[in-house]
DNA sequence: GTCTATAATATGATAGAC
DNA sequence: GTCTATCATATTATAGAC
C-alpha cells in the first residue's frame, strides 16, 4: 500500500448511503477480533452482504474505509468528554469533589461507549489496533486525541496549583493508563479477580478507577481510616 | 496460515546456530515497528543478511520464529521478577516498605529490560503486538504470564490482609496498567510533560510509578503534608 | 450504485542445487 | 546449512457489464 493512497477521484459519492453504513459497521466488528491485515476487503464485503467493489467505490481504498471509521468515532467521543468537563465548571463542592469530577469526565465516556449495544466488546480492541497498526493517516488522527486533552490538563492545573506541568503530565499519563485498563486486558482482570467483575456496572467501574487515582491502591491500611487532608 | 502449523519435521536442527540468532534479532527489531503481518519473511531474511529459506529451515514456519522469539524473552523476564520478589521476603522494614518493594519487583524488570542496548525502544511494542495479533500459540504463552503473577498476588495479600481477593485483584490490575504505561504510549507521555522525560532514568521512573500506586496522584495537596497512617 | 471478473502484486512455504 | 528459483495462494484495486 503506497503512502500516497488513492482517494476517491471526485468527491465521496454519497455521504449517507445504506451500504456505506453497513460496510462501516461490518468492518468495525471484524477489526475488533482480527488484525487490520488479517481481515480483507472480501471479508468485510461478505459480512456486510455487499460486493467487494462497493468498498472501493465508497471509500476509494481499504485505508479510506479505516479513516472513515475513525472519523465517525473519535470526534464523538471527545465531544462527550468535553460536555462532561463543562459540567464540572458549574459544579459546586470542594476542590476535592471537583478533581473527582474531572477524572470522571475523562474516564466515563470511553467506558460507556464501550458498552453501547452496537459496539459492545468491539470498540476498544478496535481502537487499540488502529493506534498500533492502522494506516498512517489514522495514526495521526489518534495522536491528535492527546492534544484534545488540553482542557483536562488545564482544569486539573487550576485545581492542583501546587503541581508543576511535568508532574501533572505524569499523573495524567497514569490516569489514562488506568482508564485504558478498564476496557483492555479484560481477561487479565477477570483472572486476577477470580471472575468477579461485571462489566455492565459502568458506574461502579468508574468509581473504582477514580478512587484508585485519587488515593492509590497500596498505601493505606483501611481507606476509611486514612486521614486525607481535605482540600 | 492453517491452525495446525507445520512444525519442523524432525527436531529443531541446531539450537544455537549463528544464523538462528541473527534471524531472531532481526525479526524482533522489525516487529517492533511494523505489524506481524506487515513484515514478511523476506524482510527478516534481508535484514539478517541471510536467505529466506533459512527461516523455514530453522523455525519450520514464520509462526515458529515468533514462538521462538517469545520463548527466549518471557521466561527470562519472569525469572528476574521472581528473583526480586524473593529479595523482598528477606527484607527488613515496615510493612509499608515491603509493599513498595513488591511493586518495585513487579515493575522494575520490565522497564530495565526495555532499556537494554540490544532491545532499546523495541522490546515493549513488540510484546504488545504479540499479545494482540501474534499466532495462537504465542497468545497462549502471553496469557500464562498472568498466571505467573500468582506469587505477587500472594505476597500482597499477606501484606494487605484487610483486602479481599477481588479488591486486591483490581488493584493489581491497575498496577500492571501503570507499569505498562511506562513503556508504551511514550509519545503521549512526552507530549503531556512537554518533553521533560528521560527514559534512561529507570530508577526515577520506577519510583514515580510506585509512588503513584501507593498514594494516588490526585487526592492530596502536598504529599509531604499527607499524614498517611504508617503501617 | 452494485455487481462479477480480472489484473497486478505480495506472501509463506517448498524443492533442489551446492 | 545455505542458497536460488518456484509454487500455490491471498491480497487490493480496477474494468466493465448491467
Amino acid at each position: 500500500m503506497i503512502e500516497e493512497a488513492r482517494r476517491p477521484r471526485g468527491r465521496p459519492p454519497s455521504d449517507n448511503c445504506e451500504t456505506r453504513e453497513v460496510l462501516l459497521e461490518a468492518a468495525q466488528r471484524l477489526f475488533a477480533h482480527r488484525n487490520f491485515m488479517q481481515v480483507g476487503i472480501r471479508d468485510i464485503a461478505e459480512a456486510a452482504g455487499v460486493s467487494v467493489g462497493s468498498i472501493n467505490y465508497h471509500f476509494g481504498s481499504k485505508d479510506g474505509l479505516l479513516e472513515a471509521l475513525c472519523d465517525r468515532i473519535t470526534p464523538a467521543l471527545l465531544e462527550e468528554r468535553l460536555i462532561q468537563l463543562q459540567w464540572v465548571q458549574r459544579l459546586e463542592g470542594t476542590r476535592y469533589d471537583r478533581i473527582k469530577a474531572v477524572l470522571h469526565a475523562l474516564i466515563e465516556p470511553v467506558l460507556r461507549w464501550n458498552r453501547r449495544p452496537e459496539t459492545r466488546m468491539f470498540f476498544t480492541p478496535f481502537l487499540a489496533r488502529m493506534r498500533l497498526d492502522g494506516p498512517a493517516r489514522v495514526r495521526e488522527m489518534m495522536k491528535m486525541e492527546v492534544a484534545s486533552l488540553r482542557p483536562f490538563h488545564e482544569a486539573l492545573r487550576e485545581l492542583m496549583p501546587h503541581l508543576n506541568d511535568v508532574e501533572l503530565g505524569w499523573r495524567l499519563h497514569f490516569a489514562l493508563a488506568v482508564e485504558h485498563s478498564l476496557t483492555s486486558e479484560t481477561e487479565r482482570l477477570m483472572t486476577l479477580t477470580g471472575g468477579e467483575v461485571d462489566f455492565d456496572e459502568v458506574d461502579r467501574m468508574v468509581e473504582r478507577a477514580v478512587d484508585f487515582l485519587m488515593y492509590g491502591g497500596f498505601g493505606e491500611v483501611d481507606r476509611a481510616e486514612t486521614p486525607f487532608k481535605k482540600l
